[in-house]
DNA sequence: GCATTAGCCTAAAGGATTTAGGAAATCGCC
DNA sequence: GGCGATTTCCTAAATCCTTTAGGCTAATGC
């Protein structure tokens, strides 16, 4: 009986792919199983539930995600950084619509501190380094970037700014400049 | 045998209730039969399936939020008006999760036409009245606001900002203010 | 009062999750 | 290289959810 060679990366590999072309809550054990052409039982074998699998998909993407963000602020500062930061996820839910949903899972805590999660954290601060907030107004605008990336972004996705008028990239573009001036202008307390 | 008395209205609130207390993907025919003391089969006379009973939900949501945030507008114009209008998406998503999770839902075409989410896009637009923003930019604004409600209810919500720092009602403070200084002073293209 | 309709039921099929226990392939150690 | 231990995959089975089909009974209308 040859064996498939399974293990819980390749399967968490696989099971973003799936969640891409089906949708992030379609993803199954069972689909998984018939994917890899082995009986559904077998994956019990490396993941411990169907919940299991789909957080290490969520942690597949949010290591993605953090990668890719990391990549896009190297050398940058400023708006330029901004932009570049925001764009990443912007294009990784464009081109990972499953995954992207996959990141915005509730996690419980002690996977969340395990899991990228941080490093993305730091790396919105990183962007608001080129803008002199001081404390506490840089947490404030850490949850408004990060507030206003995944709200656009999950809005876009879900086709709810569908009605074309100005396309969306024009929107975006604009959002972009709005936030790149309102960090620049932070008003006070 | 006496009759339990079911409609789709009763239906869709028994689930937006079942959806609160559990959890929104937790919402099943089946649950929904329990709580009625009602064989399952005998829903599908009042839902073609289980993805109606969501819609539903989604639909009743959407419909309550549109209502409360109708109210809240009513003799209010600028800064208080923007603060009314988001305290009403951030007061429903605490007082019922699921509820807020299923008016998120993705909706098909039709039904999103028929649902109360033009209603929501007209009041958002009603708020920025009192910014004097022309078109194109109201429109980019409109999916800014609803970018930013949208995002950061869910991310508080889901714990995302756990970290107590700064408390997030301070945050949500501020970060009105900062729309609201933005809003006024809008950047030009 | 009786025919019709509508509401709830039983029955059953299909699919997903998960556990238990078995057999074969692989690994590690002599 | 051989051999026991472990790992990987399997079959079998329980449980739960969805959905359809067809029947019985309570409510409704003439």
């Amino acid at each position: 009986m040859a064996r498939a060679g399974l293990t819980p990366e390749r399967l968490a590999r696989a099971g973003a792919e799936l969640a891409d072309e089906v949708g992030f809550d379609q993803v199954t054990v069972s689909a998984l199983a018939r994917r890899f052409d082995v009986k559904v039982a077998s994956l019990y074998s490396h993941l411990k539930s169907s919940q299991d699998l789909k957080t290490k998909i969520a942690l597949l993407a949010l290591e993605e995600l953090a990668d890719r963000a990391a990549d896009a602020l190297a050398g940058r500062a400023g708006k330029d950084a901004l932009t570049a930061f925001a764009n990443v996820y912007r294009d990784y839910a464009r081109e990972h619509p499953g995954r992207f949903t996959a990141a915005q899972m509730r996690l419980d805590a002690h996977t969340a501190a395990a899991s990228a999660g941080g490093r993305h954290a730091q790396m919105t601060r990183a962007v608001l380094r080129g803008y002199h907030l001081t404390e506490p107004d840089q947490t404030h605008a850490v949850r408004l970037l990060g507030s206003v990336f995944h709200g656009y972004v999950t809005l876009e996705l879900g086709g709810g700014f569908s009605h074309s008028s100005p396309d969306t990239q024009e929107t975006w573009s604009r959002v972009l400049d709005a936030l790149d001036a309102l960090l620049r202008n932070w008003p006070a307390p």
